[in-house]
DNA sequence: ACCCGAACCTGAACTCAGTACAGAGTTTTA
DNA sequence: TAAAACTCTGTACTGAGTTCAGGTTCGGGT
């Protein structure tokens, strides 16, 4: 919905200093996510409604809407922090390397930045079929930002070579979630990562089997 | 929805012969399909509901959503005839071939086979970014049988360079997909699909820029 | 300290996708 | 031609997402 406009409001800002305003936000985007997350691996995704979690968090239904856009959001949203780490991490990142080698990078540099997260994002993804299904793509929230990251680092006429570079990228490091098993240690994810990224960018092409 | 069975009913099965039963629902099935292709090129995906699809149909609400899982689907779906076609493709496939060559070779078969589908849906996705965004893949209604062909044909302790290997030949036609003006020929774009699964097959790393 | 505007939260009412189901109608089969 | 199997339809329901008109709370002046 909302056509494409990337941010309703620009909520959560995460400024240095925060009034008391900004910590409130903070603290409901907080609590609103945890239980969330803690209601939906109790009984499943399809079996919470988001008025319960609403509910449960001590907050009207509309005001749930106004954090998250959708129900999915409230599990693949990233922290309004790791958002702003995330968007540091794109700014500061070297413009001299080629596509690939910086974007494996910076993937690599999300995967640790979502150490926390994930685990039990995947866990979620197993339990609830239906959230794989739905949004299919981790990359949901952290994409629009990449895609324009490198676009402003492409020359005109480069744009299929960039769309396809990225989205290759995203391809590796969902391939890595879908393979990990979040029992496992995160480093063992991290090793995944790397080696979808440096398969698919050495050719996949000339491989085994 | 639905858990992750395959199809809830095995619907519009095209035999060989056809009873007057499934000649009906197959009548069934396009005339929805292209009644609702014909409303929501006219006013948006959005402006569309289901029931003005069913009743421009002549077919009541329930009715579609037996024949469509989703309002989405019925954008997306294959045609019965071409999935009978697009499995044969599939069963007739050599299995000698390395794998990113054969899924190289059926990606493009498959791009043949949905010519005529193709540059409209395009159309579709620049008029509406909300069906962009709600199911990002193309790939949905070809996509299950394709990893399971894949996976009948990967030896055990492969299945993360499989995996890789499925992700990203989807990425290349998503590429190519999104690439593509859907007012340039349809040669062109099947230039761009073997590009991109050119590039990420030979490598991404080391290329231009 | 006070006030005013802006930002925020809320309940209510609404639209629409998707599901369940029971009954009526149609095709198939025997 | 009658029973069995399948299909369609209306109805009623759940729940996601939106809109909107208040009420409340915060922040920045003065």
């Amino acid at each position: 919905m909302t056509g494409s406009g990337r941010e309703k409001t620009p909520y959560c800002p995460v400024g240095r200093v925060l009034g008391l305003r900004e910590r409130k936000k903070l603290e409901a985007w907080r609590t609103i996510r945890s239980t969330a997350l803690r209601l939906i691996s109790e009984r499943g995704f399809d079996a919470v409604s988001v008025e319960d979690i609403a509910a449960e968090a001590g907050v009207s239904r509309t005001t749930f809407f106004s954090y998250f856009r959708s129900k999915e959001a409230v599990v693949y949203d990233l922290d309004p922090q790791e958002l702003q780490q995330w968007r540091e991490l794109l700014a500061d990142a070297p413009g001299d390397e080629p596509l690939w080698e910086a974007l494996t990078g910076l993937v690599l540099s999300l995967a640790e930045l979502l150490a926390d997260r994930l685990p039990l994002q995947k866990r979620l993804f197993q339990q609830s079929p239906e959230l794989c299904d739905s949004s299919r793509d981790v990359c949901d929230s952290f994409g629009p930002d990449l895609r324009e990251w490198v676009a402003r680092r492409t020359p005109d006429g480069d744009e299929l070579h960039a769309a396809l570079v990225l989205n290759t990228a995203f391809a590796a490091f969902n391939t890595a979630i879908e393979a990990w098993d979040p029992d496992d240690s995160f480093d063992h994810f991290l090793d995944l990562a790397r080696d979808c990224l440096r398969l698919a960018g050495g050719g996949l092409a000339r491989s085994v089997s």
